[in-house]
RNA sequence: GCCCCCAUCGUCUAGUGGCCUAGGACACCACCCUUUCAAGGUGGCGGCACGGGUUCGAAUCCCGUUGGGGGUGCCA
């Protein structure tokens, strides 16, 4: 963690989340996209945790924030990090700018309450704060608010996505700076740290773009020349509305935990919005940051698709050498499961698994001492009428093979094959229900090497077993 | 309601006035490969929301319509 002062020509950019308990991917996405433009530029990535709401504070989550963050290559321990800085350590500075702007006669106090200004707004048919209180000259006092006081003009954000936004400030109320008990509102907060921090460039979501003018206004009439603002479009779900914590899964943890790898997710993300030049968007992290640019950055919300992301995840998997795989899959298998012999199948997984969490049922049966048959896979392996006595033929015949210690993959499948000619049974076929014996299902890896990894007891017994099962009836 | 943003295959996108008969990726379908399932290979389906302009020429520029989204707190 680094807090010197840089020159202050080099680019400042933030991420300001506010601790809600988990990560969102969206805001997975914005630190990434103010990650990539610090690095590239060489500028600082600034984290400051926006934790003034009482509701939304508890050290723990900050952790999570940190976490979350160094997962998906955003670490404290690069150069180009800067913080945390936390919001609520910031207070005073904020009561401070606030007075300022009252005693320059920027912001005024007022003494209506919520309901009051509710009510107000509902009588004239105008909605917001009807500015009551701008010229009534009140000092400050227990209950009363430090409104700003808007100017009348136009308000020109420039976005370096959208371009020139126009806001008209007669619908721009006087918003609140200061709340009734002498606390610091979001707006202020958020400008005024910005504004000590030196932060250059503010990227984040579109959400926010509808406050840009409010801030902008700050920061002229705290005497600054306003930062670059981005505004990004929002991630939303299957029905286009933007990703809730209650309707979708939201959690960058989650999907951690479900078998996600950061290389594929950080990929994913970078993709939504953007697009690196050429035919494929499977890019390395490098490439992005390179090539990240706001000013190509789609404008319309984009769907985070679930099942892309697998693809994604299922295509970096494959990426990695057999080693790192299995390094990496270590940790989704139970720990008395022997990695040697995993070790022997994990090729075979590598290929056919979309995350992290489907390696373990996958070779579940090399490690159970009965995996569960189940039954409607053995019923169907079982309906022909050549099956059993096909299964049959492949006990004797594998039994045989074991005298002759001739146990191998490769003798294994030759004599299944060849019982299955005799049969005028494809391979296909003929294996269906020596796989359900074996390892409980109908689909799985290569069935032989398996068998071979198993041995000839267990393999032996296995078949026995389930032909002493009783028939479909 | 008001303010703001947006609009290319189902989805994510390329495209910045002629190179577009609109390209790629995911999904889907077919075929090949194959001991199941995957992976891989080949091929296919599928889109510029609509209406007006501007221009020799428009997915690209302008206007309108429609349709989405975001915001509208003494939350952040």
């Amino acid at each position: 963690m680094s807090n010197a002062v840089p020159p202050p020509e080099s680019p400042r950019f933030r991420f300001a989340p506010s601790p809600t308990g988990f990560f969102h991917v969206g805001g997975a996405r914005t630190a990434l996209y103010n990650w990539a433009l610090a690095r590239h530029l060489g500028g600082r990535f600034v984290l400051r945790v926006e934790d003034t709401d009482e509701a939304r504070n508890r050290p723990e989550w900050t952790q999570g924030i940190l976490d979350a963050l160094a997962w998906i290559g955003i670490s404290p321990d690069d150069p180009t990090f800067e913080g945390p800085y936390f919001q609520s350590a910031n207070a005073a500075e904020h009561v401070a700018a606030a007075e300022r702007l009252y005693e320059a006669g920027l912001a005024y106090y007022c003494d209506l309450t919520g309901e009051q200004v509710q009510e107000r707004a509902k009588a004239s048919g105008t909605p917001g704060y009807d500015g009551y209180s701008r010229d009534r000259g009140l000092e400050p006092g227990p209950g009363r608010v430090l409104r700003f006081r808007v100017p009348d003009g136009a308000v020109i954000v420039n976005d370096a996505v959208r371009g020139r936004v126009e806001f008209d400030s007669a619908n721009i109320e006087d918003f609140v700076l200061l709340r009734g008990n002498g606390t610091p509102m979001f707006l202020l907060a958020n400008v005024v740290d910005d504004l000590s921090m030196r932060i250059t460039h503010v990227v984040r979501a579109e959400e926010h773009l509808p406050n840009t003018p409010k801030q902008q206004l700050l920061w002229e009439a705290l005497g600054a020349r306003p930062p670059q603002w981005a505004h990004v479009p929002v991630l939303v779900n299957e029905q286009r509305k933007k990703l809730s914590k209650r309707r979708d899964k939201v959690a960058l943890e989650q999907y951690r935990a479900d078998g996600i790898v950061a290389d594929a997710m950080v990929n994913y993300l970078m993709t939504l919005g953007w697009a690196p030049a050429g035919d494929t968007e499977i890019v390395p992290w490098e490439r992005i940051q390179a090539e990240f640019r706001l000013e190509d950055v789609n404008h319309s919300p984009a769907f985070f698709d679930v099942k892309k992301l697998l693809a994604f995840n299922g295509e970096y998997l494959r990426m990695r050498s057999v080693d790192e795989f299995i390094a990496e899959s270590d940790a989704w298998l139970p720990p008395e499961w022997d990695r040697a012999t995993y070790a022997q199948v994990a090729e075979l997984v590598q290929t056919r698994v979309p995350t992290l969490a489907d390696v373990a049922p996958m070779v579940d049966f090399l490690f159970l001492d009965q995996p569960e048959i189940d039954e409607a896979a053995w019923t169907k392996a079982m309906k022909p009428e050549w099956a059993r006595p096909l299964l049959i033929d492949v006990l004797d015949a594998f039994g045989q093979l074991a005298e002759r210690g001739e146990w191998n993959a490769g003798v294994l499948k030759t004599t299944l094959e060849g019982i299955g000619t005799t049969y005028e049974v494809k391979p296909g076929k003929a294996q269906a229900g020596l796989r359900v014996a074996i390892t409980g299902r109908s689909v799985g890896p290569p069935l032989y090497e398996p068998i071979e990894l198993l041995g000839a007891d267990e393999s032996l017994r296995r078949i026995r077993a389930a032909l002493e099962r009783p028939e479909p009836s």
